[in-house]
DNA sequence: GGCGTAGTGTGCGTTGGCGCACATAACAGC
DNA sequence: GCTGTTATGTGCGCCAACGCACACTACGCC
């Protein structure tokens, strides 16, 4: 629990229980990577951003550790350099599904921007340990007020979020769990250095809003047909273009909304 | 089709054939909603408002009009006053599910606002006839970057729909048939003035994204239940309370999100 | 190096929704 | 009123995913 950590912002003081295995912290070096690191405020303009730096505060981010709850205050803004950030919508009954999936492309903390006060309505969640720098909510909205390029950034790269949503909808709808899975690894993997992701079935289910047992069924058969391998918690992707091959449309999309963003 | 609609905007010249029986323009009238039946024009100052109301130019929408397809520039904004207004994901097969459903609370166009240049993504419809004050795209950035209480009322709303998909994504994956249509249903009647809501089984299948035999068997158990009546084309509501207790909790989140729009 | 827990494998029966193929009925236009 | 079209009703078989129950086993920890 260094200082480096974002503040946890739990609703409940009974929240559910996160683990971080004490090796966490030791496989991911201290981070190396610099603000630029992360697309958005790579594409800030130098003016612009000599007044953003000294306000970006680097933090580590272990695997599965909770960003945020539902219905808290944030305070600050999160731009990734590495690792994945996910955003989950949960139900009454604990149901939930993944809506967002964001990687160094992005940043987490939207409701900051569009006038909610910072207020969220989802979780979010780390999926893969990374790093990232974190920006005081006024800092942020001083600097989207001023309206320069640093604005358009953020405004274009919510609008990309509203299309991955809206692209997740069909997918889950009309796509097989399968393809839900692939569509999962391969988004997750272009937001990874390596061919390998950290996760347990159990949280892929969750993320992917199905039964832990469907998610041990698809990555079994596509075990069998030597796409991936895997053992507890980890996943190795062994043919990509076969995975590409297997993959729902909605990667592709996706994947080419990311790239204009670019 | 009088000049006082928006200007269609296909993709290709052979886009799906879109009926509109003669009968609707004489059963709507003439637009007598002033541009502030719009929450959002409403609760812009007067000082903004007078930049913006020489633009408002009055349209109406014929059920089933589309007003944009995918992959084309928009010219316009729509801020409605009466009816419904559908936003679709439209995949390859051209199987789809709405992610969006507006009334008088919003705009359609975000995509304007948010950087992509208006280039859109989805397929937007006229769920149920009403009207709209159209607004150049010029004319809404100008005011968009002057960045006024418009300016975050438009935010403001953005959040909002984004919250609205996130809720959609878990309701389609968690949720019965009959609980989406009850949903969508009670959304459809909180944006129209009577209890009735004119739209064919197969038509809601589309927007819910699923079979239309499946659509008639809910609306047939409901109409057993006594909780609605309906007749080619038009469902009319009998008992909504019933139908408030049948339905998902998505339905009360999203009303609450709406309401703290206001 | 054994122990315990967290993660995975497997096998049921159940079911909601799908895809297809028609039958039937309501309404619009003449 | 007649007619053609469009909307709705119904009955299959089928299958993906569910819920539950209970193995098994890998790995972290002491």
């Amino acid at each position: 629990m260094s200082a480096n950590f974002p503040e946890v912002q739990t609703q409940s003081p009974h929240a559910p229980a996160v683990h971080f295995p004490n090796t966490l912290r030791h496989k991911s070096r201290p981070a190396p990577l610099p603000p630029t690191a992360n697309h958005l405020l790579a594409n800030v303009p130098v003016a612009e951003y000599q007044r953003l730096a000294p306000h970006l505060e680097p933090v580590t981010l272990p695997s599965g550790w909770p960003i945020h709850e539902v219905s808290v205050n944030l305070k600050y803004a999160l731009f990734p350099t590495d690792g994945i950030f996910s955003r989950l919508h949960v139900m009454e009954d604990g149901a939930s599904a993944a809506f967002a999936l964001t990687g160094n492309e992005g940043l987490v903390g939207i409701s900051l921007l569009m006038g909610g006060g910072g207020v969220t309505t989802s979780r979010a969640i780390v999926q893969s340990a990374g790093h990232a720098y974190r920006l005081r909510a006024d800092i942020l909205m001083q600097e989207f007020q001023r309206g320069g390029h640093f604005r358009y950034l953020l405004l274009r790269h919510s609008l990309a979020l509203i299309n991955q949503i809206a692209q997740f909808i069909v997918c889950y709808r009309h796509h097989s769990l399968e393809q839900n899975f692939c569509r999962w690894m391969l988004m997750s993997l272009d937001r990874l250095p390596g061919n390998e992701i950290a996760m347990t079935q159990e949280l892929i289910a969750n993320t992917l809003g199905v039964r832990r047992e469907g998610v041990t069924e698809a990555a079994g058969r596509l075990q069998r047909d030597g796409l991936i391998h895997y053992r507890r918690g980890h996943i190795t992707i062994l043919n990509r273009p076969a995975l590409e091959q297997r993959v729902c449309e909605c990667y592709g999309v996706l994947k080419k909304e990311y790239s204009h963003l670019l």
